[in-house]
DNA sequence: AGAAGATACCTTGCTACCGAGGTATCAAAG
DNA sequence: CTTTGATACCTCGGTAGCAAGGTATCTTCT
């Protein structure tokens, strides 16, 4: 389910602008690579998938630089596909941060405020959802119930990404409404 | 390469106590379940693998519940695998968060200040080396060079997050060193 | 008594994913 | 003039991962 996300990059990627596979790879490593680097046997399949689905067209561009280029760009199918999957994103789009991100990469794209708010509403609920990582039967276990200190960090760090992310987002939400 | 992580976890809670799948299952969705939901699909082959690796036992215990458990307790090689792998973690737990809180619930089994300060260490130089989500050419782009909010949200968050964790990593790698 | 729901585990088939390896061009360094 | 390194793309084989479906027990609700 690597694929999600990288067809989500490579779509709002090339909505801009037409990029060739190693351009699209390297925008990619940036993003989300140096959390999670992706094997250029995952990308260019994916590539042709999606050109065989009607997203997107090569063109060979022969060697300005060094080997020869394929150059992508989007069809109207392909840019539709990333109006809907921003606007109907994958539940593991707002659960998952590395997902979440590439999503807010290009959240922009979706030129609809009201079609933004409520993405970001889904994240809201999703972060201010009772959870815990650690249960003691149906009781949800807490920073003070751990002596060890990197449990405890677990909790100091989660808990301080996500009040900062409220806050983000409940201003946000107010400025798109508002 | 989920299996890295599930195994991890599975190493990690039953070093402390024998648990049957099925808990066992429940423990990880809490631990990581809410980002990433795990299928038993998935879960169970592995632990059938684990126990082919001489890493786990299985014992049946006819049903005092439900339907009968399968009863799972690290062997000695188990215990050592658990250890070995806290002690040098694969490049993946360091970057990935989901990866990295999972190894941070079981660090303190890694029954040595010295080598777990050295974990927490390489966490410290991968969040201090300079990254960016988007280039222009060599230069990284900013907070300020973007005017969508949600780019702007998505630096917001990660440097508010990279800033709590530094925080706790060198108090803590101050306690451990002191 | 029957249905529903939780517990508990399993298999099968499809496909995505990754590592490993290969091909080729061009620039810069030695 | 050869090597190194970057650019640029590709294929193949093995395996992991997932959805979908199945089986069975026990409790609780109706």
């Amino acid at each position: 389910m690597i694929w999600i996300m990288l067809e989500l990059a490579t779509l709002g990627f090339l909505y801009d602008e037409r990029l060739h596979g190693y351009d699209l790879r390297k925008r990619i490593a940036a993003l989300t690579g140096h959390v999670r680097p992706i094997a250029d046997g995952t990308l260019y399949p994916l590539l042709k998938r999606m050109e065989a689905a009607g997203l997107l067209t090569r063109e060979l561009q022969p060697g300005q630089v060094a080997a020869p280029r394929h150059v992508l760009s989007l069809t109207a199918t392909g840019r539709q596909a990333l109006l809907d999957r921003l606007r109907e994103p994958d539940e593991l789009f707002v659960t998952d941060e590395n997902r979440w991100f590439t999503l807010l990469a290009f959240l922009r794209h979706l030129d609809d405020p009201a079609a933004q708010a409520a993405v970001l509403r889904r994240r809201l609920t999703f972060l201010t959802q009772p959870a815990s990582f650690f249960w003691d039967g149906d009781r949800p276990m807490r920073a003070a119930d751990f002596d060890d200190p990197f449990r405890q960090g677990l909790f100091t760090i989660a808990t301080a990404t996500s009040r900062t992310e409220l806050k983000w987002l409940r201003e946000t939400l107010a400025d798109l409404d508002g």
